[in-house]
DNA sequence: AAGTGGTCTAGACCACGCA
DNA sequence: GCGTGGTCTAGACCACTTA
């Protein structure tokens, strides 16, 4: 019997009924006052304490006026593999993706290009000097208009300068191309996965409910020498996304699935 | 000129200096009572909120009776890849990955063997029926006797039943290779990442923070005929993990790098 | 206009862990 | 014991959105 607060029972009831199906998603929850009641709970701050833990773990979301609701979770298959899979070359490769699965989804992305000081982290996995700048090109992707992730490839100067890596828009055959016509064909490459509460800039950018943690996805691609020629830093939304990588034995046989299947 | 509540200007105060380092990982920070003069705050709640923020964001702890402190942040190297790697067949592969590392860390795992009802997750990736019950290999690891993620992998039951699979022992040469050896040699796998906040049984089985989200990391394995053999879901922390995967472009040259480089 | 949640006040008592 | 954070009370006023 060990006495547990009595935030703690309203978040640990409600997280049940949500878990088990009573609340489905979408449902709404009871408002503070009724909460106030049901527990007997003489103080509003100890009902929001409660549907605070909620809210942080990701599970439900105030809507005002109207009150709480059960949060709903649809994440898309999200494949860095598809990078060095077969394509058609007419379309830039998120269009591509998209429009290949037949969802009938629309998809943009709006694209900046800079000159930057790298974060180290970058400056780190490119083995750039400290002082040198590089040029960055910072894609937004949205599906259906909403945000769907955030996409920051970084090259050395010298070697997008000038080129259509730089420009500020679609680039139709994809800038991995363009980087192999300026001779550096991408052939291998470094994946990284952090796991991590978004920064609020990237709340802001991805419009990001509460208790949404993110994925940032780092890509080093490099050329047949070995030397690094990108990197990728993707910020990709958990709620939004299945990360998705098929594998085989070597000498196995082609991988076939599909997922045919939905969120655990 | 918006006005920002005081709550999120504390936040966003200490956020900063998190992040420029004027807050070092380990540093403490003010205490309730002198941030609420700091702020010429009149209530302590007002201050408990800002630091709640922080909380959620996993980048503060608090540490009663001493005050709140900035968060550590150490992710180890998980590379699923791994499993069809080579290793020496003499050790549990967990075990082999942490000793081949150099570090000198103490690896260990509890392991747990029961036949139960799959969840629904499993049920559809191992296609089996709804009534089945299916053999469930449970483990959790330990890396300097702390926590560092769960394991369980699931199996048909005909096909695992009274073979070494379900020893609740470490098996040597690994559990693949005794599916190998029951005639499904594993050569191809599907990997899924979910990224989301931790339930409360798995806040308590790793010993996590608040504001550290997890992967939930689901592997399902095919032998030769496209059979699923085995569902394994890992749950990695995300404050203790790096997920690392290494591709490169068919008939490209032999992956190379190893991780010369700290977290972002 | 009404009702929701968002913010803040000004206290209270308690639990914990260190000195 | 002392100071820390953890929990809870009993209010107040405000901001927002929809009916």
């Amino acid at each position: 019997m060990r006495p547990t607060s009595v935030y703690e029972q309203i978040a640990d009831d409600l997280r049940t009924k949500i878990a088990d199906g009573t609340l489905q998603p979408g449902a709404q929850l009871p408002t503070e006052s009724e909460l106030r009641e049901q527990y007997g709970v003489s103080s509003r701050s100890t009902v929001r304490q409660g549907l605070m833990v909620l809210v942080n773990e990701g599970l439900i979301v105030p809507k005002r006026p109207k009150g709480y609701f059960v949060r709903r979770w649809q994440p898309m298959v999200y494949r860095p593999q598809s990078e060095f899979g077969k394509r058609p070359p007419e379309v830039d490769i998120f269009t591509h993706l998209i429009n290949s699965d037949g969802s009938g989804r629309s998809a943009k992305q709006e694209i900046e290009v800079a000159i930057v000081q790298p974060p180290s982290a970058v400056q780190e996995r490119l083995r750039t000097d400290e002082a040198d700048s590089v040029a960055l090109r910072r894609r937004t992707r949205f599906l259906d208009d909403k945000p769907y992730n955030l996409n920051d490839s970084y090259a050395p100067l010298d070697l997008v300068q000038g080129s259509e890596w730089m420009s500020p828009a679609d680039v139709a055959r994809g800038t991995n191309l363009v980087l192999a016509e300026l001779g550096h064909e991408l052939v291998q490459a470094l994946d990284e996965i952090y796991i991590r509460m978004p920064r609020p800039e990237e709340v802001r950018r991805l419009d990001l409910g509460p208790g949404t943690p993110v994925a940032e996805h780092i890509v080093t691609t490099f050329d047949p020498d070995g030397t690094p020629v990108q990197v990728t830093v993707n910020v990709v939304p958990g709620d939004r996304h299945v990360i998705v990588y098929e594998r085989r034995k070597p000498d196995g046989a082609e991988p076939q699935p599909r997922i045919p299947w939905g969120a655990p």
